[in-house]
RNA sequence: GGAGAGAUGGCCGAGCUGGCUGAAGGCGCUCGCCUGCUAAGCGAGUGUGGGGCGAAAGCUCCACCGAGGGUUCGAAUCCCUCUCUCUCCGCCA
């Protein structure tokens, strides 16, 4: 969420920002609710004020034990009035808050300005693309042909888009998640969360998924709660309404959790494997920082998100989103992209945001700086460090051998306990 | 699921027979003083959000005592609903 007073004295800078979006949101009823609500404010402030002064009157008289009950008909009217103003204040409030809520960050200026995602720039390749003297098979074929991924019976246990792990698919999974949490936390200094992967409304609000895209989480039926589509929601909203001393930042959290999307919209796209699932697994890094160096920071996750595909040598390439491209909530995304050889291509395997104090104004998050008073914003971020399907998908392409076996990366060997995976009954 | 208790400022904790309580007291924090170090001591200050006036420093008003309603001239204080926490019982991985 946009600050109030900055919407109010920036009109022109953010329609710009939501043009470069290649959003459109109506300002002229911003601007005008917020008119109505600061004339609605102004009368009814004067009112409260006046009944406080006469409030304090009666009570004086009362004690003289004079008669007040002429003043009190009098205050009925003015009470009454007040009432109807605050009804009328808080309707306007709604609006407002409505429009407010459904405006998105403002890029920062280092962000390109672009369209949509062809107009993203690449600003690095670590690696070159594996070369077969074969036909690489896609991962789904490879895993079934394995026995490691099973996706038939997981249509018949839950639909389309669920994994079935099995086996050494299973303990390839488990390997990443471990490997990736031990990564973070021995070595880039994450303390690691494990959070729930159910969380309410107000959770959902306060990182940006909700009130805009309420269609693309799975909800629970009956109650007020939502599945997490990642961890960045329940970790970022740890702190939720605190404020922090400044002396904790930066904090900085690795979380693994199961994510759940609805994928409403993307019905032709990814039909088949790993990479569009209404359930993966995902090690999420998030940040809590003082807004100096988010900057820094987010060049830090980024870096400790490409560690890991340094790690299992998996060629990869860094993009920078353009403004047309850029999530609701993010001021500045990186993504990293793995190279996928049965498509040919890069596919998104971590996205890394500074959200700046977007999120931490929904959710209230704020810190205390030594000496000062008052307290402010803290900034947001956090990256995928990684996406563990699609990190599943790649090694399983990467990795293939000629006679369809894959072979495990170097530091997964400890965790699987075996160099090859080959043919499960 | 049943029966109770509670939710107050950065934290702890009074107030809860309605009116001068934005809220005692303590802790913490900041600034100043003092003590040749450390500890202690003394003094002052120290919430958030939103309006109005002002070039600004600032002045002023309003709101906020879990959330939302209600009663009342007036509510942290009374009533209702909800959420959450705690204790006991039941159930349970």
């Amino acid at each position: 969420m946009l600050e109030i007073k900055f919407v109010r004295q920036n009109i022109s800078k953010v329609q710009r920002a939501l043009l470069m979006r290649g959003e459109t949101a109506d300002i002229e009823i911003f601007s005008n609710c917020d008119d109505e609500r600061r004339a609605i404010l102004l009368e009814s402030e004067e009112l409260r004020h006046r009944r406080n002064l006469v409030s304090q009157q009666i009570a004086s008289m009362k004690k003289e034990g004079d008669d007040t009950s002429a003043i009190e008909i009098d205050m009925r009217e003015v009470s009454k009035k007040i009432k109807d103003l605050n009804k009328l204040l808080s309707e306007t409030e709604e609006k407002l808050y409505a429009i407010l809520m459904a405006l998105p960050n403002i890029p920062n200026e280092s962000v390109p300005v672009g369209k949509d995602s062809s107009d993203n720039s690449v600003i690095k390749q670590i690696g070159k693309p594996p070369e077969f003297e074969f036909t690489p098979a896609a991962h789904w074929t490879l895993g079934e042909n394995l026995g490691i991924l099973d996706f038939d019976r997981a249509s018949k246990i839950a639909g389309a888009r669920f994994p079935l792990y099995f086996g050494a698919g299973a303990r390839l999974e488990r390997a990443l998640i471990n490997f990736m949490l031990d990564v973070q936390t021995k070595e880039h200094g994450y303390k690691e969360v494990l959070p729930p992967f159910i969380v309410n409304r107000k959770s959902m609000t306060g990182t940006g998924q909700l009130p805009k895209f309420e269609e693309d989480l799975f909800k629970i039926e009956g109650r007020d709660y939502f599945m997490i589509p990642t961890a960045e929601v329940p970790v970022t909203n740890i702190y939720q309404g605190e404020i922090l001393d400044e002396d904790m930042l930066p904090i900085k959290y690795a979380a693994y959790t199961p994510c759940f999307r609805s994928e409403a919209g993307s019905y032709g796209k990814d039909t088949r494997g790993l990479i569009r699932q209404h359930q993966f697994n995902k090690v999420e890094l998030v940040k809590f920082s003082n807004p100096e160096t988010s900057y820094d920071e987010l060049e830090k996750l980024l870096n400790d998100a490409e560690s890991i595909l340094q790690m299992l040598k998996l060629p990869y390439q860094v993009i920078i989103l353009c403004t047309g491209d850029l999530g609701f909530s993010a001021a500045k995304t990186y993504d990293i992209e793995v190279w996928m050889p049965s498509q040919d291509m890069y596919r998104e395997i971590s996205s890394c945001s500074n959200f700046e104090n977007f999120q931490s104004r929904r959710a209230d998050i704020r810190f205390r700086r030594k000496g000062e008073k008052g307290t402010e914003l803290v900034h947001t971020l956090n990256g995928s460090g990684l996406a563990v399907g699609r990190t599943f998908a790649a090694i399983l392409e990467n990795y293939q051998q000629t006679d369809g076996t894959i072979s495990i990366p170097e530091v997964l060997r400890p965790y699987m306990g075996c160099s090859l995976i080959t043919k499960e009954r």
